[in-house]
DNA sequence: TAATAAATACTACAGTTGTAAAAGTAGGAG
DNA sequence: CTCCTACTTTTACAACTGTAGTATTTATTA
């Protein structure tokens, strides 16, 4: 398996706009961001060059700005992210996880009967 | 809601034995850490140091050794941090999260039927 | 009481992160 | 051809982390 770079969690919010966006240019994605914070476009700068070194990012020059194209999938992150998570703080596994929260009251009615649809779903799928 | 401190990875692997075995002496956590990792006992001073400066741990002498007590509780601390993972990377819900899980075919049928188990577990709890 | 062993306290140092200011450069406007 | 402006590049800097080494204090033993 190949290794994901690691990521901040400022750094990540930049990631979103990329993902949500690319190809896209560091102007628009200061625009994007400006709305959504309130870091400076300098500050952006700094994240946009620190992913690109990271190889999290492709910079590619187009007249004279760059365009940027991610080089990590989200879905992949997030994975790589989960499973840390849930290694650090649940001994790996997701069900532990759901138990405690179920334990601690942290999920209401509607989560649970949402929860079952989602199951009986998986259950058709692999029915298939 | 009171605030917690920020405890690192590292650190949280010191919280670990601390919530198992408190009140404990810092000979006792460096002998316990000592199985478990490659630390050095200085490095397990230095967390230890820290923790208390964080005011994640209390830390009263005891003869010429300190006896540590912890500040936070486990449970506390997993809620918080869970709570803002599933922030960053879910939305904020953990169904978001299991449904993603279940997508990207990350369940067995067992973690499903235990799933199913759970729910059920919870179903006859809120009945009481 | 003086030396030793054990524990604590202080210092170090590089890498990451959040946050940005300052300086440089090249392309378009005049 | 020159100046301005938008972009890019370089530099900064403190807090937090991982990982210890070194120095100091103190209880115990000879």
């Amino acid at each position: 398996m190949k290794d994901i770079p690691q990521i901040s969690e400022a750094e990540y919010e930049v990631m979103k706009v990329i993902w949500n966006f690319e190809p896209i240019s560091t102007p628009e994605v200061v625009e994007k961001l400006s709305n959504k914070s309130d870091w400076k476009p300098n500050t952006i700068h700094t994240m946009l060059a620190r992913l690109v070194k990271k190889k999290a990012l492709h910079a590619r020059k187009d007249g004279r700005v760059f365009i940027y194209s991610s080089l990590v999938e989200k879905h992949e992150y997030v994975e790589q992210k989960s499973k840390s998570f849930l290694q650090q703080f649940f001994g790996g596994t997701l069900n532990s996880m759901i138990l405690n929260f179920i334990e601690n009251d942290k999920l209401s009615n509607e989560d649970i009967s949402e929860l079952k649809k989602i199951l009986s779903m998986r259950d058709k799928k692999g029915e298939k």
